[in-house]
DNA sequence: CGCGTTATTGATCCTTATCAATTCCAGTGG
DNA sequence: CCACTGGAATTGATAAGGATCAATAACGCG
């Protein structure tokens, strides 16, 4: 896999899409702003070339300079503990934005790649942050960016802690769902951008466990899996176990 | 215990300490303020009398208003999941910022309560949005808190997800040790505020399986705890224990 | 001093991790 | 085109850590 850093050239080459033009600007950061505002915003974004499958977006340690608004495609971040452990910290679906971890100490705390083909927008933060100075609702949408992360962060503690494994892969397959059917893609049937070990990962599984699961909903033709590709057969169903705070699927 | 929410009069009484006077304005919102940006800070604050133990600051779902930085005492946050269950999301002490996950949805996702007595500066949000568009430092190192509560809440995922009961204990412990020398306050002796049950819900355990981690801990002579007092007799031991991904106390 | 809350300690069970073997698939090169 | 290969996923057997249930103890507060 090719580990290169994608380039950002100073001025967005022709030919890509501006905020004003994308089916994204009402979920990412232009969110209701005039259109003379987006155009502002738009000055800023730098638009490169398509991160392929495995690049590296940022890496954690690197000087914080941008956020990154996913176009297309999906992202992974992880944060590496002290002791060398990986833990996966989101997948990132496009209209999402990755990188806000990065105010904090100056530098990315975690590391970001791409689990597909993905086209990003990357925003210089400074020249944000001057730029949500003239106009505030700019403003108020990256404070509502952070807010929002800090709020589905949160979210997954009481996954994590408190249920079983069922519970949170159902979860996770309702969060992709969701996510999908806000971009008008199907909600029911999608493919998976991430491994069984990455999902294992995120949700403080083994991989191992999360096969089982699949196995389980499927047996239970709450889905139907085959690899990468999903279909929601019962959506209500699995909704159902993602909210359960402990039921799981006894066999 | 007392549930009313305390009021925060227009402006704020006389007697309390002012920002440039309070000996936390260097790891709170003025940080590295000038002078005269921080008067203007403070003239916006609203200091309100002390909340006492189970006083709730905020709760779930209000409008938000202001965000809240502790003077004095500690507040636990947590959010309630659709099914009803609690989970502690945070715990804070002075100098930190609760309500950051307000502007999300321009309503409060936790809420929050004083575990002690303690005292708050109330800041209205909308008020400080508009300072900080003109007092760059003051936007800066609002985005750092957001940011930073973002890097907090995902060093929990790892804890929660991929570590023994001793790992999370230890942990907890030493983040409060490490925030009460950053306060100039004795690391290795201090109050436990929260009850066993708040820890165990925090970390994602149970509360008898805490106090079984702490008695194990005694019992190898790594802390004295009676109740709420702790006592950190090897401060290295338990900053080992806290960094190891699966290690534990096998009896 | 007595009550109720909070914490400790014990015994047992269950879920999931762990270890291990096998299968499936995509991509490769002959 | 098909056999090979290596990573990813599935499936099985076992064990361990923590949850759960239960009883007791310690404290704080009136």
């Amino acid at each position: 896999m090719n580990q290169q850093p994608p380039h950002f050239p100073p001025r967005p080459g022709r030919g890509y899409a501006h905020c004003n033009d994308c089916r994204l600007s009402n979920i990412c950061l232009p969110l209701s702003l005039e259109f003379s505002d987006i155009d502002k915003l738009d000055a800023i974004v730098q638009r490169g070339k398509p991160l392929q499958r495995g690049d590296i977006l940022y890496r954690s340690g690197e000087p914080f300079g941008a956020i990154y608004a996913i176009r297309s495609g999906s992202i992974k971040t992880w944060r590496t503990s002290r002791d060398g452990e990986e833990q996966i910290t989101g997948f990132y679906l496009p209209g999402e934005v990755v990188g806000l971890d990065g105010p904090a100490e100056d530098s990315y705390a975690n590391s970001a790649q791409a689990l597909e083909t993905t086209s990003v927008c990357a925003i210089p933060f400074s020249r944000l942050e001057a730029l949500s100075r003239q106009v505030p609702g700019l403003q108020r949408n990256l404070f509502q960016l952070l807010s929002r992360e800090i709020s589905t962060d949160q979210k997954q503690f009481g996954l994590l802690g408190r249920t079983s494994a069922d519970t949170r892969v159902a979860s996770l397959l309702v969060s992709l769902s969701l996510r999908h059917e806000r971009h008008k893609l199907s909600p029911t049937t999608f493919a998976l951008p991430m491994s069984r070990s990455d999902m294992a990962n995120f949700l403080g599984l083994t991989l191992e466990t999360v096969s089982r699961v699949f196995g389980r909903l499927q047996q239970l033709d709450i889905i139907q899996a085959s690899r990468k590709e999903l279909h929601i057969v019962q959506p209500g169903a699995l909704r159902e176990l993602a909210h359960s705070e402990s039921q799981n699927l006894c066999r």
